[in-house]
DNA sequence: TGCACTTGTACCGAATTGTACAAAATCTGG
DNA sequence: CCAGATTTTGTACAATTCGGTACAAGTGCA
């Protein structure tokens, strides 16, 4: 089943499910069908129960799918299924508002620690952190095996950061620093510019 | 130009030319190509030339693409060549970050007020904005003719906030609340999950 | 048993991207 | 100053990807 390439549309669109399944198990719901997820997240039914056949057959006809069931195959296929060390690069507003953010933990990722260049603040606690120096980043990468890093620094140093990281061995950035990042095909970047983001809306308006 | 009907995936990718573009006109740069544009920002060149040949022909053979007018174009496509308005709800941490973050002014919006419905916050000073209450926003929304808010408020109240904005006229919402959003189709969302992010890059390590 | 519900998938049309090239503008070397 | 080489756009055409429709078949229930 996870034989063929899976598009990655697809894939993004399953975090979406996770977490309004979750919240489902959380209200207390047992099962749900494509239709009232459908609903949920904005999504055509037949969509959804495409995307969650690429993997298998989880559901059962007449009934829909168990929640639980659903929660557990799709946090397996994601890899949510485990812990991720995290590290934040940058600690700026960006940097200490992602590193109190309080969401991480039941999703799947924990941060590890936070680096800055600056020497002011190299040395300086946020939330259960001490900033540490970015000289010693890559070495600290490497022994803890770090494979995700958000990236919070201004936008003049987000490539060489995010060099200097890959060098390191990690695969996967949460860009928030304004600006695209060039990567080799087995890195994968998500952005996040608040900016862009309503560039994309005032279109409509 | 404007005439038929443009995709969403295309509006969606103009907002990083236009970034791409900006950071190339601080550089002092006055022109460029599609080729060139399409390294920095990871996209074809063909891709690029065809997303821009949708409004209009911007670019000269053998030359490219003057920078600054074309900035001036997508600014003028993407209606931020004005200032919109912005409200944020919720002065939590996320409110906060946001309030803070200085990215907005040069790129088409701008914060007017903050909202918190926790009697403990409101007046509370964040920046230059003194923190209102929610029982006054639907007013305050209507006659400052607020088109756009960003949600930074918990799950559980997002989509009640939504709806009395959008009563009040909001048409564009940019949500950090970890859940989606029901909206009628001439009403807008983007959103902002960290955790959504990380875990549509998990399945690829 | 018969009915209502729901999944998984085959099929098809729409949307999106890639390829290729004519035409225009610029550059180069003498 | 000019001829040929080079660069680059905009678009026609082809290929691929994506999403919607429809339905056979399984399930549960009255």
């Amino acid at each position: 089943m996870n034989a063929r390439k899976i598009p990655d549309i697809i894939i993004g669109r399953l975090p979406v499910y996770l977490r309004a399944l979750q919240r489902m198990a959380d209200m207390g719901l047992k099962t749900t069908s494509s239709q009232e997820l459908g609903e949920h997240v904005g999504i055509s039914a037949a969509q959804i129960r495409k995307d969650i056949s690429q993997f298998g057959e989880f559901g059962k006809q007449g009934t829909g799918y168990s929640i639980e069931y659903l929660i557990g195959q799709l946090r397996e296929i994601l890899k949510v299924d485990r812990i991720w060390d995290v590290i934040v690069v940058g600690a700026g507003d960006m940097g200490h508002a992602v590193a109190n953010y309080q969401g991480f933990q039941d999703r799947g990722f924990h941060i590890v620690a936070i680096f800055d260049n600056d020497k002011e603040k190299v040395g300086q606690v946020i939330g259960n952190f001490k900033v540490e120096d970015t000289e010693s980043m890559s070495e600290r990468v490497k022994e803890m095996g770090v494979k995700v890093a958000m990236l919070a620094v201004p936008a003049t140093a987000a490539q060489q950061v995010a060099d200097q990281l890959m060098q390191a061995g990690v695969r996967a950035f949460l860009n928030y620093a304004p600006i695209s990042l060039a990567v080799p095909g087995n890195v994968k970047v998500q952005y996040i510019d608040p900016s862009i983001h309503l560039q994309r809306m005032t279109y409509y308006l």
